[in-house]
DNA sequence: GTTGCGAAATTGGTCAATCCAGTGTTGACA
DNA sequence: TGTCAACACTGGATTGACCAATTTCGCAAC
């Protein structure tokens, strides 16, 4: 597309060049010419390609990187990010460190998504998207003596949640939030309290989406995440929000 | 789930430089070193500080631009990003793009985000927040006939909504999603319908968060938000969802 | 003909030195 | 004392080269 005249403000009629690779790689994207998965040109053609230097050809790429939207390996060549859709959680991790965001905020914020994503996912009764989350509460009842493994448990069950919305978009904003909790509440499992009952809850959540009642769905996750939050704060008291995950741009 | 040797999730150990850079300033952050509006240490220094080239330096910076972290500033330096808190609405676009995304699960998303969002806004009733609110209201009925203009109240009356839910994390997530509305909006809303009918709605929001009535205050949002999409959805009919920003990396 | 292995080509990762282009400061001059 | 031009500083970008991981492919052995 040319250059539109009708600019309100700032002439950026200069691109950086660096921009210059993003908003290239958009293109591609956006024409269908590069998909999930696929491989892109290497960087030296790149750069002959666009007319720049290889360095910022690199600087673009590592910018796609940070956004998850690209994925380098060495020897290979840089690949579309392919997999389910995600959303990093290292912006939102930099956020919270640089805004001092509480971990209520970051509860509060969960709530709203996971209680509207339970409440979707009952609406739409997706026969197919029960058998994983009913699988995930059995896999708690089956680990209450082992608090590692019944959090992962509890990660995959509330993923399935969001899956069973339907909604790509909600589901990585689910697991980008949620992502922020569970790094670090994986060093505080270890003391925690009460995980038959928090089992229990996970399964009348299970039941209200089987039923098909979003209203007794919503209800459900809104108790069980003000439970949760009520008692995660008792476990560690004033830990600063902004916590790191082990590796920032990508992880698993 | 036995992945092929190809995707496995372990290699912690193996620091990629760029990515050292990254955490670097990560920490610096963590540690409250450094904060919103600081100027970052020169790329020169950053680089024989840490014992790694220039260009690597650089990268690092550009993936910590990216992630709406930094911005610099050719011939002052380079900042922590100030003002409120954002999360950059390149990632969501290039998501939306990679995996097409229906405007109606964009709109489905935004409306579990803004429901909440007026939900807590109405419990909260902080009244200094309902001010900005009531006026993009009335600027909405004051420009009835200017649709440009309109549009602006419309997403400084949502964007006031957000805020005034008192929940930067929810701010942040509500503006992200919208900016993939609007973003494309602006080029439609010429040929928009019953500007009138929508101001009315906007108010009834509005007067439902100042009766601190949170039950109302979902109900509107969440039928507001419903016509809405059914409006967009008839302007245009079937574009992709996936359509980038002018400015991909942040914009204003 | 098939298989196994290793050398070579390919590709990303990094470094060094250099120049350009804005920005801000400072000090000389009016 | 006030102005503004020169200068140091900082990010932006280039060229060229080398290293390391991966892939590819041909050659030799079976």
């Amino acid at each position: 597309m040319p250059d539109n005249k009708t600019r309100d403000e700032a002439p950026l009629l200069e691109i950086q060049s660096a921009d210059q690779v993003v908003r290239h790689i958009a293109l591609l994207i956006e024409r269908g010419e590069l998909g999930p998965g696929d491989r892109l040109v290497p960087e030296r053609e790149l750069a002959t390609e666009l007319g720049v230097s290889r360095p910022t050809v690199r600087a673009g790429l590592h910018a796609l990187a940070a956004m998850g939207v690209t994925e380098s390996r060495q020897g290979a060549g840089t690949f579309i990010t392919g997999g389910p859709p995600r959303l990093g959680a290292g912006p939102l991790s930099f956020l919270a460190a640089l805004h001092g965001f509480t971990r209520d905020q970051i509860f509060e914020a969960r709530k709203v998504l996971e209680v509207g994503a339970a409440g979707l996912a009952a609406e739409r009764g997706l026969a197919d998207r029960l058998a994983p989350m009913a699988e995930e509460v059995t896999g708690m009842f089956a680990t209450l003596t082992d608090p590692q493994t019944f959090l992962v448990h509890d990660v995959r069950f509330h993923r399935a949640i969001a899956a069973a919305s339907d909604n790509p978009v909600l589901l990585a904003l689910v697991e980008m939030v949620s992502s922020l909790v569970y790094e670090q509440r994986r060093m505080t499992v270890e003391h925690a309290i009460d995980l038959k009952e928090s089992a229990e809850m996970h399964r009348r959540i299970y039941q209200a989406i089987r039923d098909r009642d979003p209203e007794r769905a919503r209800a459900e996750m809104s108790i069980h995440l003000e439970l949760a939050r009520a008692a995660q704060a008792s476990e560690q008291l004033d830990l600063p929000a902004g916590v790191f995950p082990s590796k920032v741009v990508g992880a698993s």
